[in-house]
DNA sequence: ACCATTCACTTGCAATATGCAAGTACAATT
DNA sequence: AATTGTACTTGCATATTGCAAGTGAATGGT
């Protein structure tokens, strides 16, 4: 599907967005996993290619789900944080994991974080919000 | 992404079956529009490509997704409908809707689906389950 | 019976996106 | 001064998508 400036439809414009093969694995990092920095999206367990993980983050700014910020002087400090835009996709990165959690027979159930979700999805979330109190204040 | 035959994620298990740019379209045919034939899915405003189709409702009915019914010496009869696993989606579906009705500003807010969705989410999806008799029952 | 139309596809090929390996530039560490 | 770590870019092979055209079977009209 080639990017479209505009649709009348609120799936296709989420999907022009982040409907590409790696962008919701980047924000589950983000989201979920509090990750920041280019090395540890890098190091995450689907193995995305540097070139890839450039351009989608490149896309993800542009499209305001992250903002990019630079050290002063020292590469290693850049971070990429979420905006309120990507924090509102919480409930669509949750419904997705309960799909996944009911028909994908491997997922991980001992990462803690999957039984709070079945448990207590309210309080995951506003725990894992905590994270961006710099972006909700 | 290439395919994984398994994966710990329930995200990236989501993303790989229907992760793709065109899936969810379909998918979104299918559940909210109550769309079942390929005539039907290929008049929809995204304009997707016959080949890309046929090969997305193949893969969908592989995954489980989709369930291809066959008329007797007519193709015209083929019938694409749900399973029980697509229609598990309705929440994801609903969650994407919901942030893309937030973001974008050209959705077409006179669908009656979109007040509905808003006002009534419960009851849009119980609406639009009476499509899936058949599969629920 | 004949012809045009509809339908569900397939095929060929150009354009785009991804996957992989290697390289680059800078800063901190040894 | 040399090595390591980090955030990228570049080149190129491979896969996926987009587009136009074609195919074969069934239906509809004259």
């Amino acid at each position: 599907m080639k990017k479209r400036e505009s649709t009348v439809c609120p799936i296709v414009y989420a999907l022009d967005i982040w409907g590409d093969p790696w962008s919701l694995v980047i924000l589950r990092d983000v989201l979920i996993h509090n990750k920041r920095h280019y090395r540890e999206f890098l190091a995450s367990r689907e193995r995305i290619a540097t070139n890839i993980l450039s351009a989608r983050l490149l896309s993800l700014v542009e499209a305001g789900l992250l903002v990019k910020i630079e050290g002063d002087s020292n590469r290693a400090q850049t971070m990429y944080r979420p905006t309120q835009k990507a924090l509102d996709l919480f409930p669509v990165v949750f419904a997705i994991m309960h799909w996944g959690l009911k028909y994908n027979p491997n997922t991980d159930m001992s990462i803690p974080i999957m039984q709070e979700l079945k448990t207590n999805e309210e309080g995951l979330e506003q725990r894992l919000l905590q994270n961006f109190d710099d972006v909700t204040s």
